[in-house]
DNA sequence: CTGAAAGCGCTTACAG
DNA sequence: CTGAAAGCGCTTACAG
């Protein structure tokens, strides 16, 4: 038997309205009248129909959430904070990772123009044009994870690479004594890479050291370039006290390395990594390291999110996560 | 400026009805018309909204997902392959990461009984009493993914736990000549981890080797006791020629401790696990182990629930992907 | 505090 | 092939 609104006002011989208001809570109704269509309504197991309420009320609380295929583990932590945020607020969330460019440029359409959601959080390598256009012409709220500062007059929740990569640097100054420092710099074009890079002079700079092109080698965030910048570095004439490497998974590439040359971490050389993954549990030494929050990264979305749609004020800003410094053994601690 | 179908049809001077059909292309049209209104949609960006198309066809082409929390790894590459395969069909997917249980059977009552998704996906650690009663009230169908045998009448997805263990110990004794081998478990209380000790001792038995109450531990699919597991094992009087650990977590436990206790991992003591998880990239020498293939167990659950909602058919059956062995070089081959 | 009625944006039998 | 109209299950100004 289908029960909707109408059977539960038919059998307590009120209006739909009336029946409406109960589980809306909106309006005062007579607490009498109130319990007995809840009672009526728990009998037969009455439960609203949220799309009939979408429909009427223009709103779904639901938000939609597009990610790049190629976010490994930070997909899963990601969905993770903001599956969970969402949850705290009752609203859902609609996933959509995305294989290709087209594919989430298809469900940015899709999202924004359709009604099947409130607002959209995205993660993009890059936003191009043509996603540019939908966003802006849309009046659905979108909040960027992790993108450039390409993106203005928007919420973007981000990183702070720049720190990060400061503070790793400035520990193997100040607390090591190391003046010649390395660096396996990440692909040219990713933001993260930049500035992390950005992070590495400064702490050079500020500290009165100069870069030496001789210890920068440029990598591409494999476990293979870390693997070779270590040797490049390590078979210059003067070799450096320390590297720091601008992801982890090109650590672990070091490490490998410094395996197959003999050369012992920290003994020989300090070592440095960036994004605190899962991975580096099972390293010796432990891995130096500056943590990512990536589930606080999705979480934060969803609030700034949430309160962009009910409180219907645009929000422009840029909430940056510290990426603390985590200090392992490879850096010559303990 | 809103657009919605009123809007091009007044401006494809058509009535709604013949927009309508030219988006679910249910009736033909006449072609001119058609492109007529297809150019029009295009130029003011329409996309025709789901939520009343939901409510007017009582059918939402979403898929409800609610796994529990824990799931790790596992969680990404599910979701993953859920998502894929959703996207082919051009259905949506909502996800909830259950946070505990309470939350689980919130979520299943609201899945089941309001009309926001056609079906639902359900990873839960066991089936209890009262999330039985709801999923048979409901008429909306259900895919378990990887439950045990509690599990009748419904479509059922999971990992052939007990031929993968059991390869893995046939290849022990047959290709290695091993007799002595050793088994770390899961926990009891684990569906995977019963399975896998079945399959051990089957292999055992085929090959008419006695098993050695001395050989086997109990693990808790920890990397912790993984390590323990094989200190003990390694400090037998007669010590093992080999051993399977039921999960890969574990047997990276143990190559920490056989550092430790300097031996070598074949040459002294071989060693297998199980699930082929991302971390055995970089395990030395690699691990062999039965490849879980956790995306196919999504996608499958995918497909079989959208049969079932499309065909309107019940389907009860429980489909078994196998985990194949993947060799590497810590059972002694090469 | 309550009801009648319009409306949310679609689909679809019915009639032409 | 096309349109007018009823209906999907709710919400909410409006009037009382």
């Amino acid at each position: 038997m289908k029960v909707d609104i109408k059977e539960v006002a038919r059998r307590a011989g009120v209006s739909i309205a009336t029946v409406s208001r109960v589980f809306s809570n909106s309006n005062p109704v007579k607490p009498e009248t109130k319990s007995k269509i809840l009672r009526i309504a728990r009998q037969l197991n009455y439960v609203p129909n949220p799309i009939a309420r979408s429909l009427s009320k223009q709103t779904t609380e639901t938000i939609g959430v597009i990610l790049p295929d190629l976010a490994g583990e930070f997909f899963m932590e990601i969905i993770h904070g903001i599956d969970e945020e969402a949850y705290k607020h009752n609203w859902f969330v609609i996933v959509s990772s995305s294989h290709s460019k087209r594919n989430m440029l298809e469900t940015l359409v899709e999202f924004m123009g359709s009604g099947r959601v409130d607002g959209v959080i995205l993660m993009a390598p890059q936003i191009d044009e043509r996603m540019n256009v939908i966003i802006k012409k849309s009046k659905r709220p979108v909040v960027f994870i992790n993108a450039g500062n390409e993106i203005e007059n928007f919420v973007n929740v981000k990183i702070d690479n720049f720190n990060g990569a400061y503070n790793i640097v400035e520990h193997f100054i100040k607390q090591h004594k190391f003046k010649r420092i390395g660096l396996v710099e990440g692909p040219s074009n990713n933001f993260d890479a930049i500035e992390r890079a950005k992070g590495f002079y400064k702490a050079l700079g500020d500290n009165k050291i100069k870069v030496d092109g001789e210890m920068v080698h440029s990598g591409e965030f494999t476990v293979e370039s870390g693997y070779v910048g270590f040797k490049t570095l390590m078979k210059n004439k003067t070799k450096p006290d320390a590297i720091f490497f601008a992801n982890d998974m090109m650590a672990v590439g070091a490490y490998q390395a410094a395996k197959e040359m003999s050369i012992g971490i920290p003994e020989d050389v300090a070592v440095a990594g960036f994004d605190d993954i899962i991975l580096d549990q099972f390293l010796v030494p432990r891995l130096t390291t500056a943590h990512v929050p990536t589930q606080d990264l999705g979480s934060k979305a969803v609030k700034h999110l949430i309160e962009i749609i009910k409180k219907k004020k645009k929000k422009t800003h840029v909430e940056v996560l510290p990426a603390d410094l985590v200090v392992g053994k490879s850096c010559g601690c303990r």
